[in-house]
DNA sequence: TCACTTGCTGACCCATGGGTCATTAACTAT
DNA sequence: ATAGTTAATGACCCATGGGTCAGCAAGTGA
């Protein structure tokens, strides 16, 4: 009795798809990524993923979608349920978070939205509007907190939340380009953070 | 007496044609962008093009040499010509330097790095050596030229000179991405150049 | 078991674009 | 002048890979 050629399994698909996907892109990037590829690692027919997904163009998007979403639903998550004060706060859920980024698969698809985000600028809406812009928002009310009970004094950090986001994804990138030559991003990011921790705390305008 | 359907300028062509390469690339980056196209943007044959650079990938490899290695040479020239403090010099012509770089073409060949860069390991290595760890060199050397002069105190900014680099990495790219929703940059890395001052001239270990 | 639906296949199509080369014409030297 | 050199052309080649579709077979229900 032979095994069947093949099994359908119509619920499964889409996420094997965009699963397979992923690393293919993470591997090769984009363009150099070849649709029978995705194909053959998901175990799937080039046809069938053309039932699924319309073009090669939606299957990036999918997979921008459903990777990276849920890493910001993570950290906001973690905020929710959080008692600390701010200052416990960014020095340990916060940095335990990002830490982790730098070499993470995530850390490609951020490589991804650099190189393919200007020939998407719907997909650079979606991505502002459901991770950068809460990313930052989160960060804002953390500093917020933290000013109005007196933990921290008012100064420039205030406007730019995104003081505390540069640091991870410069090490991000850097890693990924110059892993030969890359500091150490754990204590590069420590650095940035304390660093604003303590300017938050001291005497500042 | 009819124009000449094409003159003979054999010195001329080269940078004739990164020049072109540059503005397409930085137009519709590597992949997007025809060898065809660059050749009319640069008034020129297709076969001409290959006449002087063997492949598409080395006609790339070409205008980031020759855009980018200038731009490095100018900070140098800036630090080794001054006279100025430490502080002086980062709250002045460095902070001059690199306030131009966010909006201007160079931050397009920074995206196409991170694009392209995994697929160009020698151009990766190129880069390094003459660019990024230049920079990071220069910055290391006004850092410890003021740490032995009084002006700063030790800190970890003695070992990550790449802290003065993320802010302009950051607006570089996050200006490009989200433009619309993009803080003022100068702002943004005025704010750290002065964050990083103040913390070496305070009390820090 | 037999008709029917539909998930799935893989051979095929064809636009695209990197790269070539036989030919042409602008210079050069004699 | 004129023969020789080579910058420059552009029509052509062909591998590549995104996208299609006629047909096949796994599941389904009567």
């Amino acid at each position: 009795m032979p095994e069947p050629r093949f099994r359908r399994r119509k619920e499964d698909r889409p996420q094997e798809i965009t699963e397979a996907a992923f690393e293919a892109f993470a591997e090769k990037g984009y363009s150099a990524t070849r649709v029978d590829e995705v194909a053959k690692r998901a175990g799937v027919s080039k046809g069938l993923l053309y039932l699924y997904f319309k073009t090669k163009e939606d299957l990036f998007k999918a997979v921008i979608r459903s990777f990276v979403v849920p890493k910001i639903d993570e950290l906001t998550t973690i905020i929710d349920n959080s008692e600390l004060s701010s200052e416990e706060f960014l020095r340990g859920p916060f940095l335990d978070f990002v830490k982790t980024l730098p070499g993470s698969p995530i850390s490609i698809l951020i490589r991804l939205m650099i190189s393919e985000g200007p020939k998407h600028p719907d997909l650079l809406d979606f991505y502002w509007e459901n991770v950068v812009s809460r990313g930052l928002g989160a960060l804002n009310i953390i500093v917020k907190r933290g000013v109005e009970n007196g933990e921290f004094k008012h100064s420039c950090v205030d406007e730019f939340p995104h003081l505390f986001v540069m640091p991870v994804v410069f090490s991000v990138l850097f890693k990924l380009l110059f892993e030969k030559q890359c500091p150490d991003t754990d204590k590069l990011i420590e650095a940035q953070v304390g660093l604003l921790i303590d300017h938050m705390k001291g005497e500042h305008s």
